[in-house]
DNA sequence: TAGATTGTTAATCGATTAACAATC
DNA sequence: TAGATTGTTAATCGATTAACAATC
């Protein structure tokens, strides 16, 4: 496959929502720099992603919206829903099973699970099971993708049994490094060092504020 | 100020949090090599990042762990506690405000916002205010960081509000771009985008492995 | 001292951006 | 056609990594 990194494939599903945005305005054909308003890069940035899947336009006449829609979805695998199991029914995992934003992009969460039995049960509109089920779930029904909510002294087993399950993409929010195998996909979501270093670059910018007031306040 | 960006202050937090676990286990001194290992980057980057804020250790005797966390508290302002807030009350905002991460790193929320009147009130352990009381309440106590859970539609008024009230840093939730002053320190956690780049990687190694099955295997 | 480790300068690497030829 | 836009090659930029002198 090609040099496609996070931060590429990030941009092309940037590109795919401002397109759709676009569509549902009434436009037919985009050129590189609509897309590059609508996402916030330079537009030579948009042929250059697009030019690594083979993305074309026309020359001179931009790109016809659904044709360019239908290819990145083609490329993105947009075009069959993915079920995912979230392990963890705490405050993060409650809140994702919840949460709406993933179904309108075809993702489903059929199933958490806990190891606490008072969290079990199906009450929810999806199943909380015990996480000692976990393996056998997820290969009956062939899941690849899990998410890592429980604490963080629990989070490199349940790792461990998902993979051994055959999961093969982990979004994890425990605050922790996971040992891996070098295969498995694992992206991080660390709500305190998020907010760790917006406090930083904040206090940061007071300390600049306050060391050179003049050419501060002249530069903005 | 100096050349850092947010992946350097994220690994400063980094072996902070390494200092700390090899601190309780009884290390008094540590080698670059150490907090390389336990943050997962080589030790020449270790040093590097060290070198940006002066950090110095003794040459051939490493850093004494004390002082070196010491130092990095200065540098990262971890020696005063930080008073946040939270717009929605939906199921990410929720989940925020129950969640216990934060604390142990000096990060308090001390109020959350909802516009629904169904939500405010005191039964929480912390206050959750009328949306309408933003301004007064950032201003009263002085915050400058706050966190954005409210859905899209409502994301870029809240921002604008926030700024208004003197809030510098802002860690958004919802899955759109927002419209800041350059000042404005902003981080976004797209969740949809965040599991949908996973989706991505996992299909791709898919696809390789079936198309590739002979080297895949070898290589692997 | 000899060996080990730091701190810094130089080289590498990858990603972004600029330049521009191709062409509709 | 002339002008505008794509697609790609080359240049730039910033961050990571390697090399190594300083020195404890």
């Amino acid at each position: 496959m090609l040099k496609a990194n996070k931060s590429c494939i990030e941009r092309l599903y940037r590109y795919r929502n401002t397109l759709i945005k676009l569509k549902s305005i009434g436009f037919v054909k985009v050129f590189s720099d609509n897309l590059a308003d609508g996402v916030g890069v330079p537009a030579t940035q948009v042929r250059k992603d697009f030019s690594i899947f083979g993305l074309s336009g026309n020359k001179r006449g931009g790109y016809i919206v659904d044709e360019l829609i239908e290819k990145l979805n083609h490329v993105l695998g947009k075009n069959k829903p993915v079920s995912i199991i979230v392990v963890g029914k705490g405050n993060i995992g409650s809140a994702l099973v919840h949460y709406k934003g993933f179904e309108k992009e075809g993702i489903k969460i059929v199933a958490a699970f806990d190891v606490d039995p008072s969290k079990t049960g199906h009450t929810d509109d999806i199943p909380v099971l015990p996480t000692s089920e976990l393996k056998g779930f997820v290969k009956q029904h062939n899941i690849s993708v899990g998410i890592i909510a429980v604490p963080d002294a629990a989070a490199q087993q349940v790792a461990d049994v998902m993979i051994e399950s055959g999961i093969k993409g982990i979004l994890n929010f425990a605050p922790i490094r996971l040992n891996m195998p070098e295969d498995i996909i694992i992206h991080h979501v660390n709500l305190e060092l998020e907010l760790e270093t917006i406090i930083y670059f904040v206090n940061a910018l007071n300390r600049k504020v306050k060391q050179e007031p003049k050419q501060w306040i002249e530069k903005n």
